[in-house]
DNA sequence: CATCAGGGCCCTG
DNA sequence: CAGGGCCCTGAT
């Protein structure tokens, strides 16, 4: 059962400048899964971060080593697999990696517009070339978004953990072991009460749907990232038990669109109510107001900037309030 | 012991 | 457009 992975395949990457590998790939924000490993820099080797892929239903590994700097930026990719990939394969693995850590864009338009703002500069600042991204295909994670809904991230953990042991496969590479996620077809003829019994409630019937509408080829993932905001919103939201919360997220972590805060959900309200008001809770059209007033089209970039870099700081010292939110 | 809300969404009226 | 139901879990 244990798939041991070898290396195939290696390149540099050299990411546009500025870019920062570690902020990009480990969002202390998310919860922590078996899917992914990230290890900061030690005397022998730059941030490191392993994260196990499923490229045409394969189980691959990855590994992306910081080689560089901010403004000179450097990325040692290796990939694993359980056999040789030809080269024109891991040529179209490297775009599409490139592409979920979002490598290409310039962010020097984003640095002139919102380095100026108070709030924002000491953390633009401290976490320069920092980019969004989704480390997972949309169909890994629209599952990762269905198990956040309604459920407290102890619960959202532990579901993940479920579906990985039943459906997904154990990886072995580089050292590390994780499980690499299953393709819909995996799942799509399961029915409700398998996954029931992981304790998945409401949302098996959500998995169910999802996997059959990819299983069946109804989703196009490169068509979605070249629709506009308004057309991507109105394709993901036809997508049973997705609704404007989850396509809130997809919308700036899959597809990349640094503007895309119209909806805030309650927890982060409460967030950033903190950040932006120091007041408890601020209704949510303020919040956006306030954004699109301080950032315009980048409203939601700098929004993430603000709202990682608190759970960095977390790390350090424990924020009272946040910790009261989180309740893990 | 019971009751309830939670990092939503669907469906009904 | 409002509101009940849905699964499970931990808090009260």
């Amino acid at each position: 059962m244990l798939l041991d992975l070898t290396a195939v395949h290696c390149a540099t990457l050299r990411p546009r400048p500025p870019f920062n590998l570690t902020a990009t790939v480990h969002k202390p924000s998310h919860f922590p899964a078996p899917i992914e490993q990230f290890e900061g820099p030690s005397a022998r080797h730059g941030a490191r971060y392993w994260r196990s892929l499923l490229w045409r239903a394969r189980p691959l590994g990855l590994c992306l080593e910081d080689a560089g700097v901010i403004d000179d930026p450097e990325v040692a990719l290796t990939l694993f697999a359980p056999a040789g990939l030809s080269i024109s394969e891991c040529e179209r693995i490297v775009r599409e990696i490139r592409w979920r850590f979002d490598m290409d864009v310039d962010l020097a338009p984003f640095e002139r517009d919102c380095g100026a703002d108070p709030l924002l500069a000491p953390v633009l600042k401290r976490w320069r070339g920092m980019r969004v991204g989704a480390s997972g295909s949309l169909h890994e994670m629209l599952i990762v978004y269905v198990l956040l809904q309604n459920a407290t991230v102890r619960r959202t953990v532990q579901m993940m953990r479920a579906l990985l042991q039943r459906f997904g496969t154990p990886v072995r590479f580089d050292g590390r072991s994780l499980y690499a996620s299953w393709p819909p077809q995996e799942l799509a003829g399961e029915c409700e009460d398998e996954l029931r019994r992981l304790k998945v409630g409401y949302r098996a019937r959500v998995l169910r749907h999802l996997s059959e509408t990819f299983a069946s080829g109804d989703v196009d993932e490169e068509a979605l990232r070249a629709m506009s905001n308004e057309e991507a919103k109105r394709e993901l939201l036809k997508l049973y038990g997705i609704g404007p919360a989850s396509v809130w997220y997809l919308l700036f972590e899959v597809l990349h669109r640094y503007d895309a805060l119209d909806y805030v959900s309650p927890w982060e309200q409460r967030i950033y109510s903190r950040l932006l008001f120091d007041a408890e809770l601020v209704p949510t059209e303020r919040i956006i107001d306030e954004t699109k007033r301080r950032w315009g089209r980048w409203r939601m970039l700098a929004a993430h900037y603000l709202f990682e870099d608190l759970f960095w700081r977390r790390r350090e010292e424990p924020v009272p309030w946040l910790e009261e939110l989180i309740r893990l």
